[in-house]
Order: C-alpha cells, then structure tokens, then sequence
DNA sequence: AACACGATGGCAACTGCTTGCCGCCCTCCG
DNA sequence: CGGAGGGCGGCAAGCAGTTGCCATCGTGTT
C-alpha cells in the first residue's frame, strides 16, 4: 500500500540511505557499480522519491509557478503552452495562477506559493516596480511582457513593432491614429503608447491616446465609441480582442472597416485570422516567449553559477500581420 | 532571512509546538485564548507553515492537478478557468498538466504526481478504464467529459444536444449528415457518435461516419475531402477546431456553407461566433464543468465521510448554439 | 469526599530525504 | 616503503511540521 522509501532501498541493496539519496540526486558521488545496484533494486521496488521529504531540506521543488494577468485572454494561452512545454522538459510541473487582472490578488497568490515553488512567472504583471524588485529579492522571478530594471524579463518588442505598425498606417495614407490604451497598471500599455507616440512623431502622423480600457471584447463598444470623436481614421487597439469588440461595434454602426477606417490589435490571438474582417495585428512567437521565460527561469533559480545571466532582458522580435482590417486611408473626410 | 517556524511561534507565544500546530490546523482542540494567543503571536512574526513538511506528515498537499489532453484547444481553457477559480476559493493550488493527446504521456504526469497532489481532475482522458479504474483505486479522481463507471465525473450532456443538434438538421431539410470523428481514444468521439446514430436513426435521417480525425484546424482539409465524398449534405465536426478548418477548406473549394453544406461543431469557443460563416455549434457553460468537477474532487479528496458522492456521474446540459453555417439543405442535388 | 471523565497542553516519536563530516582504503608519489 | 590525498560509503543530525499518548486540572456525580 504505502510505497517505498529510500530506506526500503538501502535495506534491500544493502547500502546506506545516503548512498541511495546520493545515487539519485548527485550521482557522480557515488562509484558506477554502486550507482547502478541502486538504481536497479529502487526500479524493482518501485521506488519514487517523495518530493515533499526533498523539498523540506534541499528546498528545491522543482515546481514553477506561472502568474497570468487574466486566464480569459486567450493571448496567454501560446504562453502557457511554451512554458509548459519547456517546464516538463526539464522534469518541472508548471502552477498556473490567475491573477484577475487584481494587484492584491496577484500579491496574496505569490505569497501564498512562495514556499512551494521554486520560482515565479510573472506575466504581464500589474504590481508596481517596487513590489517587484522586493519578491525579486528573496525568490527567483523571471517576467514576461514587462521590464522591470534588475530582474530578468522576456518582452516581445514594441518600440520596433509599434513602428512598423505605425508606418503600415502611414504608408496607407493615414495621417492621424488613434491608441485605445490597455489598463492603467499594465506596462504594456504604456510602453506601447511610449513606441506609438514616437514612432508617430517621426513619420509625422499624428497620435491621441483614448482609455484607458479593459481589454475585452465587451469594452470594444465604448473604446469605438470614444475613438470615432477623435476623427482618427486608423484605430490601434490595445490588444485583439479590444479590437474584434470595436470591430464588432463598428459594424454596428454601420461603419466599414477598412473602408471607412483601419482598425490594428496586438497579440494575433487565433480569432483575429478568423473574424470579419480579419485582423492586421502586431504578433510574435509568444510560445517562443514562455519557453524563454522559463529557461532564464531555470537558471534565476539554480543556485550554482547564477550570476551570468542574472538580469538579463530578453526582447525577441514581434512580427506585424497583415490582414483586411487595415487599408488605404478615405479621402476627402474623416471616419466621424 | 529564513522564515519562522513553529518553533519560533511556540517559543515566543510560551507553548509547546503540538499547541501551536493545532491552533492553525485543528482549532478546537485548543481553547479559545490559547489558540488566539498563537495565532496573534503567530501573525505578528509574519509565521506560514510550510506546505512540504506538513505535507510529509499530513499527507494533504492542498494541492489538485489538472491533466488536459491538449493544451492547445481553446474549448479546455473554460473549464480550466472554472476550475482554477473554485480551487482557489478553497485555497488549493491548481497544478495544470498538458497529455499532448498521448496516453503514455498522461500516464507519466499522472505518477510523477500522484505523491504531491491531493487529487486529479483528467479532462477528456485518452486512457483506457481500466487504467482509470486502477489510478482511481489508489487515488482520488474525477474526470471531465469522460465517464467511467465506478469514478466521479463531469460531463455535458451528449445525448440530448446531438439529438437537439441532429433535430435542428432535419428540420432544414436535411436528410444524410456526416460526423467527422474525433480521436480513437477519445472517448466524447464515441459518445457522440453514438447519439448522432440513434437520434439520426430516430428521426429518420441517414447518418455516417468519417474519420478519425485529429481535432485541429489543420485536420479540417483531410475531414471536408473526405465528407464531401459522402454525398452528406450536413457535416458534424467532432469540435470547432475541426468545423473551423473544415470551413476554410470548403471555401478554398468554392463551396458555399450554408447554401451547399451545412457545417457544425461542439464546445462554442471564442473564435466560433468570430468565424465566416459564424459556426453553428453544441455548446454548454464550460466553467460550470470545471467547477463542478473540482467540487466533486474536493469531496472525493477529502478522507471524512466521503461514501455519500463516492462515486456521482453530474452531467450538465449543454446548449445548441445557432449561428450562420446551417441552413436548409440544397434542393435536388448533392453536395459532392 | 472520593471518583470519573472531558478538556487541554506537552512530550516525543515520526514523516522521508539531504548533507556535513568522518573514516576507510586504495593509489600515486617521493 | 611511508605518507598524502582522493574516492567512496556510512553516520547522524537536521528539515518543519503532525499526532498518538500521557499528565494535569477542573468539574460533575454519587
């Protein structure tokens, strides 16, 4: 019934506990016969180590927690699925929390783990800086689509991206944009106005800012809303399913898209190939960002030989897809 | 630097360990000021137990894993969803593991785990009973949209929507429908094909089966080909993903949907309601599964008075969705 | 007044594994 | 041939809780 121990093992190969402990997590220390006799015997018995009697003294769990700013947003999902990937490649089990787009319980869910996982992904976190910098101080975190200077992060680019986008728009005749901004405590948001801004500065396009909005296809309504009173006649939308929501009020209105007006998201989550018209979004490999996130992951948390890769920030390129949602600009009058 | 323990507790409050332990895990076995004397003390050095050494003993881990067979399918981040919220109102941890549609995979995640969680909800497990039964003896388990007798389960009602679904079909007119399976091993393929051949045969429409197929947009050019070859002028995909690839393909064909074949699906995702034709589909609350199947986890979990819900099979009711990729058959001809 | 019993707190063994330290033995070197 | 040093196995003390059992005390019972 109840599965055996090292104990069980020693006893049956006639060594000791610590030569069986030994053979299974540092197994240089132990000479090859020796090694082999264990290993073979605790195979017969059935033998699996106890990972909660490990992670009381070794302190290590193998286990990564992976904090979602919103579990709903299916752009998470790719993220997930990296970091998952790449977690049990490396014999890790990947928690999944949600933290509902709330700071407190974002708060309360890393403290809650603290002690039981080796080390945190934050995605698209909404602490501020110092909360941060403060869990980066005792435990290993790792951050995904959010810079915080001295901790370890994987971003997909923006300033970049954004420019593209921007001249995308420019080179489509559209003279003035508008940004539907994300929520107030996302890093995102305000880097990717920072980027928009500029990059419009420099082609010479002008730029407003509308929102701040939850992103959800729900608030797409009222960001469309607000955005036809700026007679913008490009629309970048904070991230795509704000945009299928204002694409959807939109035709509502009877306002077509991208006659009348081009509307662009973020993320290139799966609906945006599939809505009508299907959306011109700013993507990336964002499979590619969790398996990254877990790998700095991985060595933020090894205690051995740290240092190196310490803070390192991670950008990797994000990628503008052209769909129908973008066109030339209208001539001769705005979209309001 | 390292966090108190209940020695530190039991020293600053002038008790012994045991007394501190019961006060946070067995209250009424201390009086009142005792306990509250603990738990102030307790609070104000900042005292949190720690999971692994009161799992070593207690053998509770609080915490539950979810096995999906495929992270990547939309139609699991519902239940995910429902299921993350309502272990977390119980303080539980939700560990998420990905089968990759592969039972020896499974079956590997599920014994890595077996000793560091209190319970496993599998999601549409690609295991054979047998298997089920056997991790079900030593374990406790419930599955989602799976059933197998002797386990808990949760499930959306197959039988009356596919005969709501096949209902739906005949009523337009149509008299010959195709289901294109999904996997072998999936045991929802067999409960809905099964239902789709008994109310087809109840309500007198012809009924066939293609496939399988593996339930991914990419598999949906091999599915519509072979359909369409059927002479059928309704398709039953065995999920949206299928439905949606099948909806590319059969516009890359030129055929139009509804007006040369009708074409649904199963789970209402997201991208369902955004596609071209909007897909018709068998949807349900998917949040209430994952709900509800942690509800009956916890309580199959938990080693007090268990026999009442040993063993209860919930099945939910799910809801046709009526969108744009079903319509009155083609008259006087074909699909093929 | 003697006795029983329930409530409460403490003692200490126990969970299963890790790891610092010790000692043995064999090899290599001077 | 003696000594040094490295490789290897074992001892035992943790790690941070849980829990069975016992002792004590106060109260209710006869």
């Amino acid at each position: 019934m109840t599965s055996p121990t090292i104990y069980d093992v020693a006893r049956a190969a006639g060594v000791a506990t610590s030569t069986v402990s030994r053979a299974f997590s540092n197994p240089q220390r132990v000479s090859a016969p020796t090694r082999e006799l264990v290993l073979r015997v605790a195979k017969e018995l059935g033998y699996e180590a106890n990972p909660h009697a490990r992670a009381l003294t070794s302190r290590r769990t193998d286990t990564l927690a992976m904090v979602v700013s919103d579990i709903k947003n299916p752009h998470f999902y790719e993220i997930i699925r990296g970091a998952e990937l790449r977690a049990k490649a490396s014999a890790r089990t990947l928690v999944l929390v949600n933290a509902e787009e709330s700071p407190r319980i974002e708060r309360e869910q890393i403290s809650r783990l603290s002690r039981s996982v080796d080390g945190f992904l934050l995605t698209a976190s909404r602490l501020p800086d110092e909360d941060l910098l403060e869990f980066a101080a005792t435990q290993a975190v790792v951050m995904v689509n959010r810079q915080v200077h001295g901790i370890p992060s994987v971003v997909l680019d923006q300033r970049e991206g954004c420019r593209q986008l921007v001249t995308h728009l420019a080179s489509l005749g559209h003279t003035s944009v508008a940004y539907l901004s994300g929520p107030q405590k996302s890093w995102m948001a305000g880097a990717r106005w920072a980027a928009i801004r500029d990059a419009a500065a420099e082609i010479g396009v002008s730029a407003v800012r509308m929102g701040p909005f939850t992103p959800r296809v729900e608030h797409g309504a009222a960001a469309a809303d607000a955005a036809l009173t700026t007679g913008a006649t490009a629309l970048i939308a904070h991230n795509d399913l704000l945009a299928i929501g204002v694409l959807l009020r939109l035709a509502d209105r009877s306002i077509r898209v991208p006659r009348d007006i081009s509307v662009t998201g973020f993320d290139d989550i799966f609906a945006s190939a599939l809505c009508t018209p299907s959306l011109t979004t700013l993507g990336g490999t964002h499979a590619n960002l969790g398996r990254a996130a877990v790998e700095l992951l991985l060595d933020a948390a090894d205690p051995t030989g740290r240092a190196g890769t310490a803070s390192l920030q991670l950008v990797q390129p994000s990628q503008l897809v052209l769909r129908d949602s973008t066109g030339p600009a209208p001539v001769g009058r705005s979209a309001g």
